[in-house]
DNA sequence: AAACAGTGCTGGTCTAGTCCAGATAGGTAA
DNA sequence: TTACCTATCTGGACTAGACCAGCACTGTTT
């Protein structure tokens, strides 16, 4: 079959698409790189990273900084009504799940944490901010932000467990009511420092708005996907 | 301040930001062409294009093929826990929604769509696909797909009007439990023709599943989304 | 064994153009 | 008025290079 007739980037997207479907090229595996991809295409880099582009913004495939292109793993299914923590729903899937702490201080809140958390201004934050892994991959940057009221003494327990279990056992504290914001929007400066991708990359932004069992607002989480590592699922009855 | 240690991209992306930050850019209005802004900032039009796409990624500014770039109108709230039609929504955000039919026909289920209706393999389904726009802008891509079993002669009624009024009207169906699949990913093929954008534009894929009020599957929709042009709200009790 | 210095390879960024097709607006003829 | 041209402007697609900075590997020195 000729595909002449189709613009070049289109052409390159299908046959590297092709090979994708078939499993010729499989997770996380590296592809080629540009150079050789435009040789063997008789293009030019500029085309194939075009081509190389469109993947990446379907998921196919996905970039490390000077490293290369390579083939997407599955994305992770997030979903909203099982209350379930990062730990716990990656390794549910037969995944392994790893996190780092970049930073975790007491600050000034920012106008948008003032207003999520309900502060009066110029109020203190505790922000942990954190980068989490699935299979290795670098895929989440999640800022917390705690009202410090309820949480003394938190910044010295070890931040790289789950959160929601330090809550429940050394405050008694268990996550009610949630409210989700998801905006596709390109990540942030420092969740694409954090995450080793390009400025200006897409994304997936979550905050989370999260009340204790007695209706008090606890604290508030803003996370940064990668956008091709996750599907988020809602069940409503 | 001096920018030239910035790459340009980013100082290009920086001051056309500033300008929208403080409404020198209203929305909707149209920014100057490629070829003028990269004589403005003394650079190629590959790079100006590149910034471009930046800030589309980020949401504020998209383009109209051909036509040329605009500024991003504000997002629209999309609470998946209100069970609440494109029409009512957009209106009650004080802005005008329109829906135009491109297709409906009964068809043969495509493999995907068998799944998700729970039919057996061969089955026919009733296809609908609409573009929906906001405020005149074409935002949003819809496929339906119906049992034909629960809507007899649908097909002859007017399906520029609300599809879940349809139902209540002349069927008796009202909506019950309801799943989501939220998956942000490029924009299909038609879907980006539909909303007359370039093929491999980001987007945010929301599929629906719907059962009715006595807990019978009866329809799903796939609704491709330009990712600028909502954000989705979730609230989980 | 551990630390270091090269060195080639990778993507990241940028220049300076070309050609094409659809959108638009102005003018002309029916 | 309506219909149809047509010139111009827009982004879309592409060529053929260049230089840089970070990564990974290799071979040498300590």
């Amino acid at each position: 079959m000729r595909i002449e007739t189709t613009k070049a980037v289109t052409a390159i997207g299908q046959v590297l698409q092709e090979q994708l479907d078939h499993g010729l090229l499989a997770p996380g595996s590296k592809l080629p790189a540009e150079r050789k991809l435009s040789e063997l295409f008789g293009t030019t880099r500029i085309t194939v990273r075009e081509a190389l582009l469109q993947l990446e913004a379907q998921g196919q495939i996905y970039r490390e900084e000077r490293r290369g292109w390579f083939v997407s793993p599955p994305r992770l299914a997030y979903n909203l009504m099982q209350r379930s923590h990062f730990h716990a729903m990656v390794s549910a899937q037969g995944r392994v799940p790893s996190t780092e702490v970049i930073s975790a201080r007491l600050q000034p809140a920012s106008v948008a944490v003032c207003a999520w958390l309900q502060l009066p201004a110029l109020s203190s934050v505790i922000q942990i901010c954190r980068a989490r892994r699935i299979d290795e991959r670098l895929v989440l940057y999640v800022e917390h932000y705690l009202n410090p009221q309820f949480f003394p003494g938190i910044l010295d327990f070890d931040l790289n467990q789950s959160i929601t279990e330090l809550y429940a056992r050394h405050y008694d504290l268990h996550y009610g009511r949630v409210r989700f914001e998801i905006v596709p929007t390109a990540l942030s400066v420092d969740a694409a420092a954090a995450l080793r991708v390009s400025v200006g990359s897409p994304g997936l932004r979550i905050a989370r708005v999260n009340y204790d069992q007695h209706e008090r607002l606890i604290d508030c989480d803003l996370e940064f996907w990668r956008h091709d590592a996750i599907h988020v699922g809602v069940d409503v009855v």
